[in-house]
DNA sequence: GATGAAATTGAATATGATTTTCAATTTCAG
DNA sequence: CTGAAATTGAAAATCATATTCAATTTCATC
């Protein structure tokens, strides 16, 4: 069902912190990586509730976290200020509808190269960096 | 003391809008154009405390919707999913210290094309952006 | 300057997202 | 299988922000 690489990247994370392996996490996993969008916490429960009525809330909020500390998951705080999390693979940069929240990801090496020479210039080392740009889609600009 | 410009432009607002010129909205504008900073709700109403004690705590959100609503400020959420207000002022980006927190602006003629053919690419009108990035400031490299 | 309708204030309460608490359950090493 | 340690989930707690509403303030008009 679900890739088995990041079960066993969860699974190795789990060995190495002493912490165990449960059927929760695996399904909240599962489901997490079979929706591949920004997920926020209670869509995340939604979903996985549809399969494993059982799960509590709490228990996929705390799994996000640990997808996050084991490397599989992302949080990023688009506007509104609500969190979302996303599948941890290579970055990419985000175009965000902001009428109907479409999401696109896009990738631009002279950016990236702009980006360090700037953090260069003010004697930074940069760890990660977000750049969302905001605006109408193409779907959005013709039906208006 | 604060800018005449900025109690122009919110004066202006206000007329426009059918609101009410209030001490309490002159107060905040004022706190908040001293500070220059990244403020949080909660910072904004412990400054403007100190100078105008009688003032309320939904007061200080109300008004900094407001500013934004007339252009003075800005909303933005950087990671941690906190809503911070800056004052309004040319387009810039920012460099992040993840250890002491400080932030520092940029401004790049060659990202802001890029940004624009990208976005042209994907059929999107963008009206605005975020571009951040993380890391560590000269200062808490050394440091460490 | 007085008047009153409409807007504003602020204390308290509500909200919504996320976190913590804690007793009951589950996992896993031995 | 056993028990210690981790995990779960329901409920309660937080935290930032928003809403409610009675009392107050503003301002256009008299």
């Amino acid at each position: 069902m679900a890739s088995e690489i990041e079960k066993r990247t969860l699974d190795r994370y789990l060995e190495e912190h002493n912490l165990k392996h449960t059927k929760q996490r695996e399904a909240i996993l599962e489901v997490f990586l079979s929706l591949k969008g920004h997920v926020t916490g209670e869509e995340l429960y939604g979903k996985v509730r549809e399969a494993h009525p059982q799960v509590g809330y709490t228990t996929v909020y705390r799994t996000l976290k640990l997808l996050c500390a084991a490397g599989l998951a992302n949080e990023s705080h688009f506007d509104g200020g609500i969190t979302r999390y996303e599948i941890q693979h290579e970055h990419h940069d985000h175009l965000v509808c902001t009428r109907c929240g479409k999401i696109i990801e896009f990738d631009c090496e002279m950016i990236e190269t702009a980006q360090e020479r700037i953090a260069k210039e003010h004697g930074f080392r940069v760890l990660r960096h977000r750049h969302e740009l905001y605006g109408h889609c193409a779907d959005c600009r013709e039906a208006s």
